[in-house]
DNA sequence: CGCAATCTCTAGTAGAATAGTAGAGAATCG
DNA sequence: CGATTCTCTACTATTCTACTAGAGATTGCG
């Protein structure tokens, strides 16, 4: 029942490109600086989620990664499924278990409710209440 | 996003305390034969749970594990906290994060829809819907 | 009491996973 | 060309997981 610190790394990285907005690609050393992630293992992990199909790359001067589709279509539980792979308690170490335990169903129950927030969360939404949180902060400030 | 295999077995055996109903001790053994669970590595768990509160013991000829309170007063998120720790992806790695990130608040919900599942079933809970089950399968069986 | 059954406590361990690091190679742009 | 940046392979220290081994402490019974 842990999110390992690779998937934490990864959300950040993405959340850094939605938050951007812009379509030009943004550098590792840039995300890695910006989101402290150390950056060898942020290319490792930039690199899983370009495969997965949630992100481009350009190399060269002006290369770095960007967004593959608008930060609307990509949710959360994308992002976690791909670095740390899919999430079901369930049909894990029982081969043999009887037919009548009450454990699967359950697991369902739990896989529903977590899908509920993490697949609904999209990177658009983090950055809407992210940028909320920060005109409260300004505004307060202000005063 | 994974229970560990040591979780499953501590709902397991409690299931199977729970389905007893008995207030006779069932001794180690017994339990680990009919959840086959290897039985060393189910010692460590049971005497962790009994550490928690959740059971009670007793040695000698006639000893054993029970539930140190009714079934309905455990619950799986109980068991599961007792045995894998605390669930709290949030305030994990990153110390120095900025106080308008946006990470915190869905960790919460998170939380909140994993506790809605295991902070409201109770082994009672599931003993029941065991008996459902069991039950409509004695009866397609005897059709 | 003596003894068998059972829980209890300490220690160890093989193998996998986690969280990285190092360094050379390949593409891109001016 | 050559500087910049992504990309690919390999390596590693530390921790965690899922166990196992064996001696010790309690309890109930005859």
């Amino acid at each position: 029942m842990e999110i390992s610190v690779k998937g934490e790394y990864a959300l950040r990285a993405v959340f850094e490109l939605s938050r951007q907005g812009a379509p030009e690609p943004v550098k590792i050393a840039r995300i890695a600086e910006s989101q402290r992630i150390p950056q060898k293992f942020l290319e490792m992990i930039l690199a899983q989620l370009k495969q997965g199909g949630y992100l481009g790359s350009r190399r060269g001067a002006d290369g770095g990664y960007f967004l593959a589709r608008p930060a609307d279509q990509i949710t959360v539980g994308d992002i976690l499924r791909q670095i740390d792979g899919p999430f079901q308690p369930n049909k894990r170490p029982f081969e043999n278990e009887p037919a009548d335990s009450p454990f699967p169903e359950m697991w369902d129950r739990v896989e529903r409710a977590l899908s509920c927030v993490i697949d609904r969360t999209t990177f658009a939404d983090l950055v809407e209440r992210w940028k909320q949180k920060r005109s409260k902060r300004v505004l307060t400030w202000q005063i």
